[in-house]
DNA sequence: AATTAAAATTAGACACGTCTAAAAATATAT
DNA sequence: ATATATTTTTAGACGTGTCTAATTTTAATT
């Protein structure tokens, strides 16, 4: 088996480091700390340095020692490309074998390492190609493109806004249960009817339906507002 | 993170030993040989001896010296589970996003290691809990038993006998091929017209069609021969 | 500006899974 | 039974990815 100049399988862990540096980078792939990507990691600063090197000998990530990587186009090509996997697979384990929302990334984080173009294009058609995933995060073309709608955090909004919910910050397993909980669920219509200076928790009426929010529920909720 | 006594995460290199190991030992678990495990895994003996210390350690094999390794049942339960999802991910690969069987087995190589019981479960439900995959092989129950069906080589079945096409011995690409482009499917009626003693070819009915296949084909296609 | 704190890197280690080359055990042939 | 061939194991190495402890660089304080 001959393997030609870039000829480049991604392993696991490089694929991990790149999406890590995508989400924290931002589309306008900012430069990311060492520290913050061990963070996110839950790994060690030391780690974090070694693949630095590793990524930016292939070409991946612009590194310079002390000032942190950040995502070169090609690293940024297979950031999208994993995290367009992973947001398929949720998408699909939700639409096609019922799972709930808050069950699905453990499994995607397994899923999006799977590696064929074809497969993943099959399934996006089997999909009906999709263009958000459960958690309401868009998924991007297989080109790369990642359509960015409008929202905003229900935090941000002022007093009598109204619009859907459209999506959640933070999409881990005990947030997306609370939601279930309340019976709030994506696509639901809120309206923001009074914000409490002190410690920003909210009145909303959702689902017609009024309740009380804490702050921090507030600033992990995205809002469409209408208009 | 503490790992307690027998918490077992297989790895996937594990997972594929002990699928070698299952598939040339049968199912009477015989012990099976260093080198038949090195030539069938495309590596060397000295890493088969290794990972056999490795996996008598964990209870999976017993190994001794010089004289092989046979699955133990935990070991076989392991194999099976292996065995069992790379088979409904076959299937899945077919069934569902319209593969053709000769594509699939590279991509179940990898989905097989994928670990969540939930998610085969709720795979092997969607899929309408099919008892074959795509090669006509059968699918183990989620408890590890595999029904098997009765089936002959159609090079050792007699002259004159008719039957059903149930399945492949050998499911490798070109194989597969072969068959699709001579309209060859599972499924499909045999009848044995007259067999040539000199090269052991054979000519056939299918499909109520005539064609001469060779004994390499008849040695790699399973029959059911009709009661 | 000098000191202290924080962030990042390096040095050295280790587990995993693999390999090559050499040695030992077993099987085969004379 | 002895010599030869084959199989299997061991010894030692390497790449990947991780870690801890020590060092260096950069940032923040006084
Ligand atoms: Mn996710
Ligand atoms: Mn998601
Ligand atoms: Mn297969
Ligand atoms: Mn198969």
């Amino acid at each position: 088996m001959y393997f030609y100049g870039n000829f480049s399988t991604m392993t696991r862990s490089e694929e991990n480091y790149l999406k890590a540096i995508f989400h924290l980078g931002g589309l306008e792939h900012k430069a990311v700390s060492t520290n913050a990507i061990a963070d996110r990691m839950e790994t060690k600063p030391s780690s974090v340095t070694d693949m630095a090197k590793k990524l930016s000998e292939k070409g991946l990530v612009a590194y310079t020692k002390y000032k942190g990587v950040s995502l070169s186009k090609k690293g940024s090509q297979t950031a999208l490309s994993v995290i367009r996997k992973h947001r398929l697979w949720e998408t699909f384990l939700v639409d096609k074998l019922d799972f709930m929302w808050d069950e699905v990334h453990e499994i995607a984080e397994q899923l999006e390492h799977i590696q064929s173009e074809k497969l993943i294009d099959r399934l996006d058609a089997f999909l009906g190609f999709p263009k958000q995933d459960p958690h309401g995060d868009p998924i991007p073309s297989k080109k790369g493109e990642i359509q960015k709608e409008y929202k905003k955090l229900l935090a941000d909004v002022p007093v009598a806004t109204e619009g859907i919910c459209v999506g959640v910050k933070n999409s881990s397993a005990p947030f997306l249960r609370y939601m279930d909980k309340n019976s709030m669920a994506l696509g639901d219509t809120i309206e923001v009817l009074e914000k409490e200076e002190f410690d920003g928790s909210l009145q909303i009426k959702i689902r017609n339906k009024q309740i009380r929010i804490s702050n921090d529920i507030a600033t992990n909720l995205f809002i469409r507002p209408n208009e």
